[in-house]
DNA sequence: CCGTTTCTTGACCAAACGGTCAGCTTCACG
DNA sequence: CGTGAAGCTGACCGTTTGGTCAAGAAACGG
């Protein structure tokens, strides 16, 4: 709860994160055990638990850390800025977090797939406003007629839903498309790309 | 594997299915249990593994079971039908499968996000020919000028994107617009149809 | 009605799991 | 260099889990 102190705790508590980040994601919360996260973070268990309570401390820890780095390319989209290039742009910094941060991207897949029984608050919350308040947004460029009109909480739904794809059903894209990962990420951004375009002109 | 034979068989292997159902797509494969799955059928633990093996067969059983019936619908696709119509009568068919199987979109989502360690196999034959296919008639509709020209295959994955997003990420669409699940559903059918509509028809 | 197959279960097992603890080692600092 | 706090770990514990087994109950065929 409180912040690190010593170099040593920093050190600890930022390798049992991102072990926990690795593993949590790969395998979900029941899936995922300490002596896993211990392996891969270079410690023991008992070690592990010296610096968080219990599993589930972990895992909430590393849980309110990804949430707020997955929703803040949001509250980067310029209300004043030319309507469809903000829109486009914010697609484009999703996609590439798809590319550059999938274990986040899944490990937050896992926790709303079952339920989001660690996170409802968040949901309800400060996600449900900062949507609401981004919908407003698009609401108003649509009424100016920058945008084709269209229910403003469902785009958003389908830029979630397109990007987050990417990491999320990784191995099944792979397995159809096989080629580079980078191939395959240049192909779905210029897809989204022309494809978000089309959708969001207005005629 | 081979078929069931008796009456008493053939209730209790559906019992079986339908409660592995129920558990591995709201728990995950690890986070299921076999006493859950035994009680949510109604049998006893020891029951269960006199049907099936192991928990492992139960699920590859019900793996098997989906798979073929989340895929069906690409195969009504009439490749001699218009177009434009013939793949938003796609799109609706799948969230309607949203709607209605959301626990086989969440078993399918829960597999593909741990690495779809038990369907490789599946992917890289049967899905990979099926989708292959498929573009391929995109890709012919797109040469004729009947549909905007874009990377069919990754026109493909939005859709499956968008459709099953509804189903996988329930609860946070849930916790975001409220209303009824009938409510959001209509709206998402309403703002998709209009959505692939403007992406898909050529200028 | 009887014998045989099918079905069902309580009791049990070994392994894996989250978590504890006493005591050892290392570090920071005067 | 001494000492108290911080860091660390092997051994251990109770519970849960997937799976087994011997033996009883129900269903079936003649």
């Amino acid at each position: 709860m409180d912040k690190p102190r010593t170099r040593i705790q920093q050190k600890n508590q930022d390798a049992i994160l991102a072990g926990a980040l690795e593993v949590f994601s790969a395998e979900g919360f029941k899936g995922a055990t300490l002596d896993a996260i211990a392996a891969e973070a270079g410690l023991s268990k008992p070690n592990l638990l010296y610096y968080f309570s219990s599993k589930e401390a972990i895992h909430r820890t590393l849980m309110e850390t990804v949430l707020d780095l997955w929703l803040a390319p949001m509250t980067a989209i310029d209300a004043g800025g030319d309507p469809i290039e903000q829109i486009l742009t914010y697609v484009q910094t999703k996609l590439e977090m798809s590319r550059d941060m999938p274990r986040e991207s899944r490990l937050f897949a896992n926790e709303v797939l079952q339920g989001a029984p660690h996170i409802s608050d968040e949901i309800e919350g400060n996600l449900k406003n900062l949507v609401n308040r981004q919908a407003a947004v698009f609401q108003r460029w649509m009424d100016a007629g920058a945008l084709a009109p269209m229910d403003p909480h469902h785009l958003i739904f389908s830029i979630w839903a397109t990007t987050q794809h990417y990491a999320d059903f990784a191995v099944q894209i792979e397995g159809i498309l096989g080629r580079t990962e980078e191939q395959r990420f240049t192909e779905a951004a210029a897809f989204l790309e022309d494809f978000f375009r089309r959708a969001l002109t207005p005629r």
